[in-house]
RNA sequence: GGAGAGGUGGCAGAGUGGUCGAAUGCGCUCGACUUGAAAUCGAGUGUCCCAAAAGGACCGUGGGUUCGAAUCCCACCCUCUCCGCCA
């Protein structure tokens, strides 16, 4: 959520960075929402004021031995009377503003970082850096990892379709291993990297989505329990946003950082012709995800820490890749600055995101109410959250599957990978 | 799913109509004493709105009664315990 002082002190500047975004968004209902608020809070604080003081005096005559129909009881309790019928107009009133008020904020996204290269759409998303060119296959005939995962008999989409319906993988043998594996791997990785990791609920409630940003506006991407105020995690950034939700946390606790390998469950509503066949786009996915509370004037050198640590990974299993960061119009709801992972698909001839590294400044922070308080100084000031995928499973499945096929249709296992399979070979 | 208990400040816990944003204890901060520490003693110590003062809001949430509600009434939510079912 964006700071209503901020947009109130420097509408220009901060309508100047949404628009860099694109979507149209418009301050002016927000401003004139916070104008009406704020005039009826001084008119009725005032009758407030008036009314507590009221109920005092009477208090104190009651006490020192008047009777309660004593002639100046009964007009002090006449004035009340009065202040109270013209409250129970003001109060629905302003109650009311303040909802429409804070319901309209919560659909803006965060501003921009002057660090984010300013552009329309993904095709203005700037490559920051390469690695691994070394490692991009020659081979010509690599098979696209769906058709040699089936040939092996280690992922089936069909009869996930039975079980589920389009979009759902089932893993056996050695593709369940794999994807086991992965998991394990990366989070040993991180947790040696300092991230502690949660196992967190994978059914959540609105209040946490609401939190993270995926709500209210991105309710169509997330699947619901509809008899229940719960909805499946679409990633473990969500439940991990929550983990200190309404808390004042202590400045020393600071940096916290976390991993989570959770399922995650995404309805994909509009991607209905885009990778219809592979791992690339399902409503069920496995990731591995990395979150991190920090001081605010240090999130972006985090960011960038964070992103290398994403980046490690992928050069342990020695798979090609590139850093893009996102531009403006491309960048997510919740983040000021994002860089993209995107590994190398052999079959489809081009890089694929494959993690996403944002830091949400306050953002998060605000919605979810996640403070820090400096020990001797007064009052609290809110963190700054960023997240980051470590990895994307399943999508590192399918570029291990293509990257690692060997001429013969046999896929090699990364070296790093070898003690946790025990096979050199899928 | 059935029955009961309960939701108060960082924690424990009092408060059942007025001067209560809230006793007391613990914790924490500062100070005194001490070579230092412990113990002891003294002072302080919630969050939010408002530029700030003044003022206002907050005792699970939302309504109601009243001049006045943490306290009374209604509805809802959540937590805990027991029983049932279950991995």
């Amino acid at each position: 959520m964006l700071d209503i002082k901020q947009i109130r002190d420097n509408p220009e500047q901060v309508q100047a960075k949404l628009d860099l975004r694109g979507g149209g968004y418009d301050l002016k209902p927000i401003l004139e929402l916070d104008k009406q608020q704020r005039e009826l809070e001084v008119g009725r604080s005032q009758l407030q004021a008036r009314s507590n003081e009221i109920g005092k005096r009477v208090g104190q005559k009651i006490k020192s031995g008047a009777k309660p129909d004593d002639a100046e009881v009964l007009a002090l309790k006449e004035e009340g009377n009065q202040i109270k019928a013209q409250l129970s107009d003001l109060e629905p009133q302003e109650k009311e503003i303040k909802e429409q008020l804070q319901a309209l904020l919560l659909t803006f996204p965060n501003l921009p970082s002057d660090e984010t290269p300013v552009g329309k759409s993904e095709d203005e998303n700037v490559e920051i850096r390469r690695w691994g060119d070394e490692y991009i296959p020659t081979n010509p005939d690599i098979l696209p990892h769906y058709e040699i995962g089936e040939k092996l008999g280690i992922l089936n989409f069909e009869r996930s379709v039975k079980i589920a319906q389009s979009r759902f993988v089932t893993l056996l043998g050695a593709g369940a291993a794999l994807e086991r594996a992965l998991i394990q791997f990366m989070l040993d990785r991180h947790t040696q990297a300092g991230f502690v990791e949660v196992l967190p609920p994978i059914l959540i409630n609105t209040a946490s989505l609401t939190a993270s940003g995926q709500l209210p506006k991105f309710a169509d991407e997330s699947f619901k329990c509809d008899r229940d105020d719960l909805w499946l995690t679409p990633t473990a950034e969500v439940p991990i946003t929550s983990l200190y939700r309404d808390e004042i946390l202590e400045a020393d606790s600071l940096p916290i950082y976390h991993c989570a390998y959770t399922p995650c469950f995404r309805r994909e509503a509009g991607s209905y012709g885009r990778d219809t066949r592979g791992l690339i786009r399902l409503h069920q996915f496995n990731k591995v995800e990395m979150f991190k509370f920090v001081r605010p004037e240090t999130s972006m050198d985090e960011l960038e820490s964070l992103t290398q640590t994403a980046e490690g990974i992928l050069q342990a299993l020695k798979l090609p890749y590139r850093v893009i960061a996102l531009c403006t119009g491309d960048l997510g709801f919740a983040s000021v600055k994002t860089y993209d992972l995107e590994v190398w698909l052999p079959s489809q001839g081009k890089y694929r995101e494959i993690s996403s590294c944002s830091n949400c400044t306050d953002f998060q922070a605000r919605r979810a109410s996640l403070r820090f308080k400096e020990a001797g100084k007064k009052g609290t000031q809110f963190l700054h959250t960023l997240n980051g995928s470590g990895l994307a499973v399943g999508r590192t499945m399918a570029a291990i599957l293509e990257n690692y096929q060997q001429p013969d249709g046999a896929i090699a296992v990364p070296e790093a990978l070898k003690p946790y399979l025990g096979r050199d070979v899928l």
